[in-house]
DNA sequence: CGGGGTGTTGACAGCGCTGTCATACCGCCA
DNA sequence: TGGCGGTATGACAGCGCTGTCAACACCCCG
């Protein structure tokens, strides 16, 4: 009374299990109605092949790996959560794995995911290239998400951060501010860099000097963010408009807008969160698209799955201001 | 220069693969002596066992599976963050999958995550107990979380739905409030139907009826939500504040509130979210702590797992309510 | 009518483990 | 001294698949 195996189908079909295994894999030279009959019998006994087995017997998991920061960051439990709905089309399964930004953890677990014999990983490395293209294993399709990292041999799907940020400083910019706070650690991640990149050229190109009393680029926790923006927001000649290179940093920002009062001070925010558009004012955001990401990702995987020689693409999908009234306040009238 | 197997640990050491494999498990029986050998053995070829041939050779995979609603709410985020996180402390993985609110499909992933050979699985069920009953497997240790559902043979973890609905509307009651409205489709879950009674309980308290102009109990969705909600406030008679029964009515209050200026209706909700404390005003809410949640739902697997005979627990973790501001508003002067 | 495809199927040997059972050895007691 | 029980180890047969290779049609063409 235990599950069927292939021996059972095998039997209640007439073929041998050579055969059946075709019929799963959809193998070629199988005749129709041979095909119909080894159906016929699969329906009827419920059978159900063993991925364990499948693995062991030549093949790979039909599962996919993904590894992310951490699984309930809003931004990648989206991720997350796309990659298991097409996974879950295709007859995949999925194992997720945080680093809780740990290098020495990120390595570690991409090493069980891969002797897991996943079909693929989904990975949002970090650290410098060196570690993350040492930590990547070769003998795994890889998609690398989100940051770059100097990836160079792996399919990347990332979003135009610095465009992004240049957008959201230009849409500041536009709103007549000339004092434009920057809040974000830049020696994080090369994304968070290329945001500060963008700020920059967006005040050059406006003719703004980059003022340092308004750049703050050591915070990386929105609790580490907050002290620092409270004490920007707080002081005399404090920016009109501040610009958060990450959700974080945007936490950290509003909470110091709550405690001071000073939700006139316009932001934008790098990155959506949820229920943006609940707060007082609605918070402008450069959306990441997560989900657009993430999309992406499946399909370079899958396509790197089918074809390991396929030429190797770096994607750059283009990010969306969203202005919803914290980025279109005008400067207030200086006091 | 493949992976080594346990072969080359069996060579390496000098001992057979028996044994070597008796070490991996810590069997009993073995020389220290043996144990110390193999073990340096493995140290050295940096073996690690094939979870697929372990699984396939008789035991089960060191994996958990966890089945939630959907991925990307924020709720099951957490808990999914919390499993995964305890799994990996001991070493195993953890599979996710959604159900999508759709009883075929949450079926059908239990019986993937099942087939899969998981060593324990984790259940956000939902549905008629009967249904459920029959979806969730007997031969494979689950724990259902947060939606009891009517299982009795599974040890389950939930909150206290009822008494946390009550906690929220005395909490508003004892700021003066009498007219409280209601939101929540009672008919989805038995969670839901709870905090209706709990809703009711404290009200009946307090010696007050029962208007069933602002009990709602229609919507499931955010967008659902939404114009019940607009409805409910605009109305001459309005409460003065109102309890949603689950995040997703509260979103739908708070665009109400937004779109009507009402932010003067007091508002609980049941179930945090992220940056309630933000909102103008902080939203109270009934905290569900998620992670004791899921800390306890890996406990109790991981007794199961190791004593399937185990006796079937059903633990409720009481709520915990989080005074931020909207809950403790004054009824509005009437007009 | 024979040779060389092409299409279709099956026998069988693994894949890397664990379970079962056998073996070898030790100390102990009668 | 023989026999028994316990400890430590190994031989070997699977687990449920897939890959390889062989077998056996059958067809077309010269």
């Amino acid at each position: 009374m235990s599950r069927p195996t292939i021996y059972d189908v095998a039997r209640e079909s007439g073929f041998s299990i050579k055969t059946v295994s075709r019929v799963i894999n959809e193998a070629p030279n199988v005749r129709k109605e041979t095909v119909d009959r080894v159906r016929a019998a699969i329906e009827l006994l419920q059978y159900h092949p063993d991925p364990a087995a499948q693995r062991l017997g030549g093949g790979k998991l039909p599962t996919i790996g993904v590894l992310v920061d951490s699984i309930d960051d809003p931004f990648f439990a989206q991720v997350v959560a796309v990659i298991e709905a097409r996974a879950m089309d295709v007859g995949m399964d999925v194992l997720v794995a945080s680093t809780g930004m740990d290098e020495t953890r990120m390595r570690m677990q991409i090493q069980r995911l891969a002797r897991r014999g996943v079909a693929g990983l989904v990975v949002a490395p970090f650290g410098d290239p060196g570690t993350v293209a040492a930590a990547l294993p070769d003998d795994v399709p890889v998609v690398v998400v989100d940051r770059k990292c100097g990836v160079t041999d792996k399919d990347v799907v990332r979003v135009t951060d610095e465009q992004g940020a240049t957008d959201a400083v230009r849409h500041l910019v536009a709103r007549g501010h000339r004092r434009i706070g920057f809040l974000g650690k830049t020696s994080a991640f090369n994304t968070l860099q290329d945001r500060y990149t963008g700020y920059e050229k967006a005040l050059a190109e406006a003719g703004i000097e980059v003022d340092a009393r308004l750049v703050e680029t050591r915070a990386w926790t929105a609790d580490e963010a907050y002290p620092y923006a409270l004490a920007m927001l707080a002081t005399a000649d404090a920016p009109t408009a501040v610009f958060a290179a990450s959700p974080m940093m945007g936490l950290g920002v509003l909470r110091a807008q709550q405690r001071l009062h000073r939700q006139d001070v316009a932001l934008v925010i790098f990155g959506d969160y949820p229920v943006a558009e609940l707060m007082t004012p609605p918070t402008t955001v450069i959306d990441q698209r997560p989900t657009a990401l993430a999309d992406t990702a499946f399909d370079l995987l899958a396509r790197r799955i089918q074809d390991p020689g396929a030429e190797v693409l770096d994607t750059v999908l283009p990010t969306l201001l969203v202005p919803r009234g914290s980025g279109e306040l005008a400067p207030r009238a200086e006091s």
